[in-house]
DNA sequence: AATATGTTGATTGTTGACAATATAAACCGG
DNA sequence: CCGGTTTATATTGTCAACAATCAACATATT
């Protein structure tokens, strides 16, 4: 028994085909360069094909449609130049965010994160030994969040969520996700350090360089994937 | 006599509508807060109240406007803390477009940028000395926007001039625009002189400090403000 | 007078029909 | 068989009508 949500909170059905068309993006039931078939979507969803317009329309900033006037909406393709641009941004997002949180750790307006990253490095380390990858991924997306969430900047974090996003639109294309745990984990270890050390500069430097790093690992794996293709 | 526009640009009356609100909030004519009645907008734009709604759902990730269900769609408020956020977000990623522009000026991927830099700031200097405070503020836009361009990253300039657009939301409740030319036009030259001569660090530093240093002027505009009002 | 309840009108959300445009299929000539 | 043209079909864009929800106002109760 479900008790209805009253008030502003509550989702409109285009709201909910909206959440339905973005999950099916980010989880590849609809491929990047895939046509959104508004009459299609309609049938799936139980909807008239008015509200799933209303739904695409919402998404014609988020990055993850390209809407083209008498032709329809496709999901957007990323091109590796584009997911460079995106790792790049990511990057200095990423920094200023932890540079941020290293001062609010400084000032003591954060006050568990210390606690939390140690933690969440306790587990990652666990997960390195054992050798569970999907584990580690979970935890390091975990990470990242927590960092995110710290610097106290709401709108930082919607954009690095919508970037990092739309970045999978490339990586559906059946590219793994670059894996080398100990040297990114090493790398997690230098910015929690330098992050509840309160060093701002640190932080920024180190979270720049993990998020560049992470890059060049992802260009080695998207260099073999050219080779298998060929 | 207005042509029509033929191919894949041509805009749908949505897309127009959307171009016509946003003109609308962005030149205050809808104020921060303002709520959109999608049937006085429809009468007053000459097409239907679907076409209205579409375009504003369209603008639902714009940071314009807040859609809450059942209720309409509202003009984005800005508060201070949001506007403190934007600045710190602005300046990360100025930062790093500055330092891409001087790293791309260093391997010669971008040729005219000195030559266009020197001729802004000497117009700057010569509106400074006339005292034309809209020619030098138009000036200061072109700066900013010609190192956005340099830095070869489309989506961090979208996300630039978006994070921007939404700062003004702030700016249309009465403020006028701070302004410190002299310190604001030495800034310049320490950053195009780090540009130019292709040094990455010194023109994210130069950057940086430069939109955090426009912080500064604002929030000391702001707080007189404050005192008026009370 | 203050508060609670009911009613009405305004507005938002959804749907289906029609118009306009793009795409696919069929047809024709060389 | 191929290429160009015409026709048919599919899809997108727009509109208007109906349903659902909210806000404002009127009335009843304490």
């Amino acid at each position: 028994m479900k008790a209805k949500l009253i008030g502003v909170g509550r989702a409109t059905l285009a709201q909910e085909a909206r959440a339905e068309i973005e999950r099916m993006i980010t989880e590849g039931e609809l491929t990047a360069g895939e046509k959104l078939n508004e009459l299609d979507l309609s049938m799936l969803m139980g909807v008239s094909r008015g509200t799933v317009r209303e739904a695409i329309r919402s998404l014609a900033d988020s990055g993850l449609v390209d809407l083209i006037a008498n032709r329809g909406a496709f999901v957007h393709e990323t091109t590796l130049s584009e997911v460079q641009n995106l790792y790049e941004l990511r990057g200095a997002i990423f920094a200023m965010a932890c540079a941020a949180a290293a001062r609010r750790v400084g000032t003591g307006e954060e006050r568990d994160l210390a606690a939390a990253l140690a933690v969440n490095i306790d587990k990652m380390e666990g997960a390195q030994e054992t050798e569970e990858l999907a584990t580690y991924y979970a935890l390091n997306i975990e990470f990242h969040d927590m960092l995110m969430a710290a610097a106290g900047n709401p709108k930082a974090k919607v954009i690095y969520d919508n970037i990092k996003r739309e970045m999978h639109l490339f990586r559906r294309k059946g590219l793994s996700i670059a894996s080398n745990i100990a040297r990114s984990l090493e790398e997690h270890r230098v910015i929690a350090d330098a992050v509840t050390a309160g060093n701002e500069a640190a932080a920024r430097d180190a979270a720049n360089a993990h998020i560049q790093r992470g890059f060049d690992r992802y260009m080695i794996t998207a260099g073999r994937s050219r080779e298998t293709e060929k």
